[in-house]
DNA sequence: GCACCGGCTCTTGCATTCATAATTCGCCCA
DNA sequence: TGGGCGAATTATGAATGCAAGAGCCGGTGC
């Protein structure tokens, strides 16, 4: 039995998906581009059959556009779906709070403050790639210690979305200060268990980020015009 | 310009994305059914390739499972599937209750209150259909009020994937009362603008929803289990 | 000189075809 | 008589072929 990888029989469109997701988040596709089915045809030596299969599914996600007879492009995201989508994932992510705090075992909080701190000495010294990484761990074990996959997946369809439009936000320093404050309650909020206080704290964080991300949109805008 | 009716110029997969996720919501496919895709085409009169996209499309919304070479079959909800589906929901509906209190005009509170008092005057009756389909609107309402597109949508994605479930949920009459009582405090938080409260009760509202469909899934079992 | 029209090419959308895996039915053997 | 094996059938997965629409280029008329 060959439990662990399952046989590795998925079918092409399955992994063409997470492939074109990677190339996605690597920003090897970047938001506008027009995606030629043949010139990814021959990237990745399959027939445009499974290839189109991909591009419907990705499509119906929101991550790429499709033009009857003008073919896929990557989405390009607006600032009014941002104003459409932090708010969501705020609530998301409130709701992996709550749950979280009900679930989580003790050890897991340790596990979360030891990860916190780290983040907090990497914010301290100034790196912001090391920060990123953890504070991206860190929401992870909030989703798995809410224990609902179905969250889990619908939260991080919309992490691709905005992707791009989050990592190219340099924060600010004062934004990034903030954003470690809140962090800071987070971890007060989990380590008291208190769900509907570490729900309206997430639920602000979304929104300084949301913030954040438009302050940063302003200046791209300007740059993208010229 | 034919701005009104953009030309009908869809491709045929996303017609049959329409088609199929009618035929669900009709219960003309029932969860567990297998897919023969060579009868669906010949009903619908297209070849195998658009219908195949489709079904990749419904499938990664969760609405049908899709085995490797065994083809597809209409999804079946699990206990644990609703246990995930019922409190996402409840944060969707209640954000969008939130932004509804926000933005809705004194018009649409209006609106919201007739379509109300017309279905609470439906559960008098004892006539359920007219009092989903009042229901139904209302929450339409609801989520039209906070005008979030991308919200919207997620919701009814969830929406159609419990539909089954909650159809057959017969509601017990304390359940009915129960629901409808949730309908008053929610018209009261709304007539207020009072966005938390609004929330706070769309959620317990769906809490509720969630134990009036696990009590009727434990009696379905035992039908189905015979 | 510029705008508009016609043909050409390239791409997309769908149908068809081919290969392969699963299922089913019948047969053989215990 | 029942269970298991094997071939035929059927369905799925992927590739290829074909028609139609979009974009591009050059030519022509004003």
């Amino acid at each position: 039995m060959s439990e662990a990888g399952l046989i590795s029989r998925r079918s092409m469109h399955d992994e063409l998906v997470d492939l074109l997701h990677a190339m996605l988040l690597r920003g090897e596709l970047r938001a506008g581009d027009k995606i030629n089915e043949q010139a990814l045809c021959a990237r990745f030596g399959v027939s445009r059959t499974p290839l189109r299969e991909a591009l419907k599914v990705l499509a119906s996600t929101g991550l790429i556009v499709l033009s009857p007879n003008r073919g896929a492009s990557v989405a390009r995201i607006t600032p009014q779906e941002i104003d459409q989508l932090f708010p969501i994932m705020g609530a998301l992510e409130a709701l992996a709070g709550e749950l979280a705090c009900a679930r989580i075992s003790d050890a897991g909080i340790a596990e979360i403050r030891r990860m916190h701190d780290e983040m907090v000495a990497h914010f301290r010294q100034g790196d912001p790639a090391a920060y990123m990484k953890l504070n991206r761990a860190i929401h992870d074990a909030f989703f798995a210690a809410a224990g609902n996959a179905e969250l889990t997946q619908l939260y991080h369809n919309l992490l691709v979305r905005i992707h791009a439009v989050r990592f190219t936000a340099k924060k600010s320093p004062e934004r990034w200060a903030e954003a470690v404050r809140d962090h800071e309650q987070m971890m007060a909020a989990l380590e008291q268990r208190d769900g509907p206080r570490l729900a309206a704290v997430l639920k602000e964080h979304l929104m300084h980020k949301s913030g954040m991300v438009h302050e940063s949109l302003g200046e791209g805008a300007a740059a993208a015009a010229e």
